[in-house]
DNA sequence: TATGACTATAAGAAAAATCTGATAATATTC
DNA sequence: GAATATTATCAGATTTTTCTTATAGTCATA
């Protein structure tokens, strides 16, 4: 079928009026313009559309069958305006993020606020580790990340958008849950719960205590592959802990853990928001990203502070 | 919107290959002329409908949007010329099909009848088991299938038109072979060659059994995806099997399989001609449903009876 | 770094689609 | 039968579409 979209369009406007005259009115067109149309389409379908009684035009059974499948493509091409439509301006659109589960808290809450104002759009969020977070970047499995600071030699454009202190956590009846300016020596004895390697809290930690000329955590052998699971074992009084003050909030308020007063602590470090190098955002995403740089610190008061 | 068929069609390629130049093999094009008419694509809709990342191709957003259309307008031009084509010809298109490999042999006689009397149509064959038949029709990549009774909630018109009685067979020089009136209760201590979960038979198996009270064939490990597998392991000695009567003519009577004579077999289950609800049928789909349900009985002797 | 695989771009030729104006044909209506 | 309304047909001009060839750029990898 070797059909013209041009062809359904002026077949539909005649089928509508039942006259030629009329569907020439209503496209600016002469009738010898429309009558070549719908014979042109006859011709590809090799069945005459419509039968003359006397004056009066009429269709015949192919005809209606084609106006039935004209409208419903024409339909079909409406309906995909209106989505590409939506997609143009951002209204609508899907947006698929990746953060690591830290962040995860945080992030609820940015979208909540952002879907305030733009209802219509669809996410899906991945949450995984750095390493994890990294290889989606690089296979274009995402628009953007949410992240620590990304690696220099990765081709990623990426911008600071708020504080992430990391803070040392013990069990709220630890013998240092009560003392004020701990020294970070003194943390050498402790036992340290900690992330698995290719996290970015593991690899902040380690940076940190590297600068202190020991190594925590080491022959612990106590690596857990989550934030959370991390809480429960230092909670359980498995040993200390380095996490992300932001995603505290409910142990604190619960009195379920303690952040221990370390000088020097907490690490400041940030959250980044990422994406590909010369990565094509859609508008929804491209508006996700701005308003997360612009306006995250409001929304989202970092809890507790310093 | 001024999109052209022929930008839609090209499109289409390349979202499904992911790729510029097979699209153009595929089309019998060069790639710059695959290029251009993508490229007239986006220009129309405004919006980017690929991204590239490295040397590999995916589909932005907008991309997936508009594959999703230009399939459904593609399909629609698909049907019009099967509706089409009955009205030229009378006897001329293509009917797809799809049955389950219970209904083969049935199916191919049918066919045959059908083709005396029509014998310019060509027809495609689908072969699967229950879940395929009814995703078949979900994706409309149909016309008509023939299957066990349909389930209620899908949007599907359905007509019976054969019985379809379940028997158990076993191999001839099984100790029940001889048996006559076995009551169903004794079948209890048989091992039980089943079909996979998903297959009507199976389903059909499972609902007689439970109102029997006992699950057969459950830890016996035995299960088959095909009829014939099943009838092979049955002959083998392996133990006994529930299959459509419609099956067995060679075997019978070749004498390499029993029919068991148990009590309140067979079991009576029947064959429907099955269509998406609101289905357009062509010319040549009508006209076979048509044939079936009003002659099928005729054509195909239910052999053997009960 | 050279090569191969892939896509983008540009220029020009060929093909087709589209439209108009003039005119013919047909059927109603007065 | 004349006037009117409507569609069909034709020739020719214009525009658009479509495609190819040639060439350049990009990335991955050997």
């Amino acid at each position: 079928m070797n059909v013209t979209l041009r062809q359904l369009k002026v077949f539909e406007a005649v089928a509508r009026h039942l006259s030629f005259t009329r569907a020439a009115e209503e496209l600016f067109l002469t009738q010898p313009a429309v009558s070549m149309q719908v014979k042109q389409l006859e011709q590809h379908i090799e069945l005459p559309l419509f039968e003359q009684v006397g004056k009066k035009v009429s269709l015949t059974e192919a005809g209606r069958e084609m106006q039935f499948y004209s409208r419903a493509i024409m339909q079909l091409l409406d309906e995909a305006d209106d989505v590409l439509d939506g997609l143009r301006g951002g209204e609508r659109g899907h947006l698929a993020l990746a953060v690591p589960s830290t962040a995860n808290q945080m992030t609820m809450h940015l979208l909540a606020a952002f879907r305030q104002r733009n209802p219509t759009f669809t996410f899906s969020i991945d949450i995984t580790n750095r390493e994890g977070l990294l290889r989606r970047l690089d296979l274009n499995e995402c628009d953007l990340v949410i992240m620590g600071k990304p690696p220099e030699d990765a081709a990623l454009e990426s911008v600071v958008f708020m504080d992430n202190p990391l803070v040392v956590i013990a069990a709220p009846d630890h013998p240092l849950a009560s003392r004020k300016r701990i020294d970070p020596a003194s943390l050498k004895q402790e036992t340290f719960v900690i992330r698995e390697p290719g996290s970015g809290t593991r690899i902040a930690m380690e940076r940190f205590f590297a600068e202190h000329g020991w190594r925590p955590g080491q022959g612990s052998g106590m690596e857990m592959a989550s934030n959370e699971a991390i809480k429960q074992a230092v909670e359980a009084g498995l040993g200390l802990g380095i996490v992300s003050r932001h995603t505290l909030d409910v142990e604190l308020a619960a009195g379920r853990l303690a952040v221990l007063d370390v000088k020097s602590f907490p690490i400041l470090r940030h959250w980044y928001m990422v994406q590909r190098q010369g990565k094509r955002l859609s508008a929804i995403a491209a508006r996700f990203r701005d308003f997360v740089i612009g306006e995250a610190a409001q929304v989202w008061q970092i809890p507790g502070g310093t």
